[in-house]
DNA sequence: GTCTATAAACTGATAGAC
DNA sequence: GTCTATCAGTTTATAGAC
């Protein structure tokens, strides 16, 4: 809470930690672009205003900045999620709660494009020692929605005629890939995903009485 | 229509074309798997069983090889849509053309699971001048489901409170995605298809009465 | 905490023998 | 049509000055 410019002594050096922050978001803008084995670490030390060399006070290797962007991209995602679902009314409707899944879900997502984005392109792609490490906190999240979905069908509010693995899958990748297309110019965020939380919900065609959304 | 083993008379080769062939298909599944500049030429020339430098008796360059595999991916989902739905009676409903076409891009997709999970996965992270080029075969797919889509919307089968765009983009994403974790061990293809086809028709929740597919 | 300099290995592409 | 040999450039990571 106190004067955070307090800088050392020693040297050359402003904040440290804010240098390794800095290496972080340009390494998950780099990976998203380049894709993991494409970008190099002279690149990410130019991004981040320092050289090649430096980056090795902060990371052991590059494939520790790896796992750092790769596990940041799931966790924003999953702790806006928690975070809207746990907003809502202890009696909510399952239905409510998956919406709110899918906006913060969406939001998590859209916001922090580079870290996500990175984590969806490239980890198909990595080295199987980084995506070993990383299969954890991506197990715990898909988890969570099974839970969520599986007790929407118990209650009667999800179709039975698709496994939920499926519907899972389906809904977690849709929304995933929406970070590829989403233009912001075409309109707002909340109008965003009112319209993919509809055709998640009631599907993309007319249908004489809709009992979803309204 | 005869013999195709009548080798040439010079050296040691057998089929070049089948060669070229090969080099094209484990440079797709090696983009796929690891990127395309993490894959070297070398690994390809390996995988393919010929030398590095002979790779360059079939190709100009590595962008080209990119530009081939690239334009496969698309090429090979976009004649299985259209043979599907050309063979649908002439007046048959959109939801039916639909339905054809999403039957025929999961199938597409499924089949040359390297070639469109390259393109999907490597196409945002490749260099302009390759995206420049393969981006006219992309706008021609897309136009293609715009121009269904519309038709259907002005038939009255396809909800109007999102935009056409919109839906074009989800759904074509949800599906690209499914090559990502399709996995033939859970069931048919058919019936992967089908609850596919019947979560985008009607939604993942349940509906009184449903008009969609039954 | 950041720098420069450098090691050891690997890259796409070319030249020319067979 | 495929090979070997090689060029010029780049890569991650390390060592040690400041």
């Amino acid at each position: 809470m106190n004067d955070k410019s307090a800088s050392k002594s020693a040297g050359h050096d402003l904040d440290g930690n804010a240098t390794r922050e800095r290496i972080l978001l340009e390494a998950a803008r780099l990976f998203r672009q380049h894709g993991y084995a494409a970008t190099t670490l002279r690149e990410v030390a130019d991004a981040a205003g320092v050289k090649a060399g430096s980056i090795y006070y902060h990371f052991e290797s590059k494939e520790q900045i790896l796992g750092e962007v790769l596990d940041k991209g799931i966790k924003i995602v999953y702790e806006t999620v928690r975070a809207r679902i746990d907003a809502l009314p202890k009696d909510a409707p399952w239905r409510d709660r998956i919406a709110a899944g899918i906006e913060g879900h969406l939001w998590g997502m859209l916001h922090h494009g580079d870290f996500t984005s990175a984590n969806m392109r490239i980890y198909g792609q990595i080295p199987e020692s980084a995506k070993a490490k990383h299969r954890v906190v991506r197990r715990e999240y898909a988890d969570y929605w099974d839970q969520l979905l599986q007790s929407a069908l118990a209650a009667g509010e999800l179709r039975a005629d698709a496994s939920t693995t499926i519907i899972r899958l389906f809904v977690i990748g849709a929304l995933n890939w929406t970070v590829e297309w989403y233009n912001p110019e075409r309109g707002s965020f909340q109008d965003f995903a009112r319209q993919i939380t509809a055709i998640i919900f009631d599907g993309i065609l007319v249908h004489e009485k809709s009992l979803g959304t309204q």
